[in-house]
DNA sequence: GCGCGCATTTAAAGCGCTTTAATACCGAGT
DNA sequence: ACTCGGTATTAAAGCGCTTTAAATGCGCGC
């Protein structure tokens, strides 16, 4: 079944051209020493018999991989997105990446393990869920930056995004239009609707408004809203002029409801999600909602990790960058 | 910056039990030779010294890589879904993925060569658009499985879904349940979406309805749906009973201007999507959809590759699977 | 002519592991 | 005591590349 053809080694290629490996590995890869001529019939050389580097064998030379880890979960959209920005930003700084992702039969460890023996030298960690002294320990190794998750230590690098702003934001702009009765939806018990909960309390507060703050109950998915959205509906009390939701999950389950009760939005009330999951960009969904922009993630990231590659930095940092809101067609001013 | 602990290697195994790399070698790889009571103290110093094999040198002093290489977008939710099951195969069968995803930035082409000098003994290619003649070319190289696309050419392993079974079982789904006035929501132009509008007309003439088989122009997401919703609703004909839609972002699209529009979705109309895409799954949605079982994708293409790589088949082969039904809330019988 | 400095090129030593042929060992059989 | 047939272990030769020190060649001034 092996095809007879072998590849092409360097050999191949320094005997085509009458040089010496060294020379063609140094032509290869751009390094100072051959003339320019030289350069000229190696590669020529090298793209005419199709050679191709063995990624193994150079990994195994060089004192250097050039390569950065990646932890994600494949199936995350959000992960998704910083994966292919990332892809972008690392290459021109000559990295490249290896991802490894953490499935049902493949735990975050091994991922992670494959990756440090794949030799790389820095680890993005997306979604990991590892305990902080385990994420400090792996720091020993090698460079670390955990992305959207708040940490209680200082001894790894941080990023993530102000999620406290981001709800704010929306307060902000909904009180811009003229609402007052702003109701939010909970998201449960976890960190992050802790944090997005004080935003919410907290821009309430900040406008004067605290007396209005109402928090409801809910959850991070479309069963949540549903069934909050029914309660507001029940309740017989009138409704608020605006919804600001956990996440896009919760406020699709509100504008579900909604819609089929023949409540309109905006118009009668303006809805707001947290995410801007695929699903807020539907067309028929255009749900307003705070967007964590990845491109300006990925550029903080690579930051981060090129500091430490290059030991210009050997302390941690956090760095905490401000979410945007994306308006869509759910807001409008208050009737 | 590089910390001074240097990587556990394998000699370092082997000064610490007394034996020669050899041996440890062979331990820690399960090979035949080493008696139980080396195997044990060679297990044992490994895990204490906290020895992990370098992937760069074990690929390149072996002979094989068992190492499969998946070309994806990690954008698609269908891919991920089948790197999650391959992981599980794969691994079963003594093998490790690699994955290359194409972005923006990284076209298929720059994807598959990273595959291919990583050393990888096969290729799994979900979402290929190079022409045939190039993957031709590629599997002279590497067996090579293209998923999802239809080929024509037999000189490749081909696994894709039968689209024109899957629409056909909405159909007769819909017949069984009373339906007779089922329309057609068209996707389009592309190849898919001529196999799925030639599986509707077949099953409607093979129901003896060709006279009521109507197909609208549509397109393949949600704003085509809604486009063509509306038409509906504005044309002053009455409505089907059934909408059969190209996919599940164009039904959503159909559902939501029904919805808004006070139809009654199954009552009046009965919806139906196809490729169980994450939206059909969203409570509120609930689409009756047709879905292609990773799982079993995923194991024939396994199989395909592994028959390749034994050498039990040189030959090329086609493996057309059939897609099935997901009765969820949008059918029900027609008034 | 000769030595010098410079620009090029190359020999050779690995990188950390696998693999195979060869060796060492050990008790059983004669 | 001595060979034989295993079994357990190891020496050593790579895998295909990078990298560094050393070699080579060449033009130039003296």
């Amino acid at each position: 079944m092996l095809n007879p053809e072998r590849r092409v080694r360097l050999d191949d290629v320094a005997a085509d051209v009458g040089l010496s490996t060294a020379s063609v590995s140094l032509v290869l890869r751009g390094a100072p020493g051959p003339s320019a001529a030289t350069r000229e019939r190696v590669l020529a050389a090298a793209e005419r018999l199709g050679y191709r580097p063995d990624r193994a064998a150079s990994l195994l030379a060089a004192h250097r991989s050039r390569l950065i880890g990646v932890l994600l979960d494949v199936r995350s959209t959000f992960h998704a997105e910083f994966v292919e920005d990332l892809h972008e930003t690392v290459e021109q700084h000559g990295y490249d990446l290896v991802l490894s992702t953490i499935t049902r039969s493949r735990p975050e460890r091994r991922a992670v393990e494959t990756l440090l023996d794949s030799r790389c030298e820095a680890l993005v960690l997306l979604g990991t869920e590892a305990p902080a002294e385990q994420l400090v320990a792996l720091d020993r190794q090698v460079p670390v930056v955990t992305v959207g998750r708040r940490l209680d230590t200082t001894d790894v690098d941080v990023l993530r995004v102000a999620d406290y702003v981001g709800v704010g934001q929306s307060v902000d702009y909904l009180i811009g239009l003229g609402h007052r009765e702003i109701a939010y939806l909970d998201g449960g018990s976890g960190m992050i609707a802790a944090e997005r909960r004080d935003g919410y309390r907290a821009a309430m507060r900040g406008a004067g408004l605290a007396a209005h703050a109402t928090v409801l109950a809910g959850g991070p998915d479309e069963a949540a809203g549903m069934r909050v959205a029914r309660a507001l509906l029940d309740s017989g009390e009138p409704l608020p002029s605006a919804v600001v939701a956990f996440n896009d999950r919760s406020a699709v389950g509100v504008l579900d409801v909604f819609v089929r009760s023949g409540v309109h939005v905006p118009g009668q009330v303006s809805v707001v999600g947290y995410d801007d999951d695929p699903v807020a960009r539907l067309a028929h969904v255009a749900l307003t909602t705070v967007r964590q922009d990845t491109g300006q993630l990925t550029s903080h990231a690579i930051e981060l990790l090129v500091e430490r590659l290059d030991g210009t930095r050997t302390e941690h940092r956090e760095v905490v960058l401000a979410p945007h809101l994306v308006v869509r067609n759910t807001t409008s001013p208050p009737r």
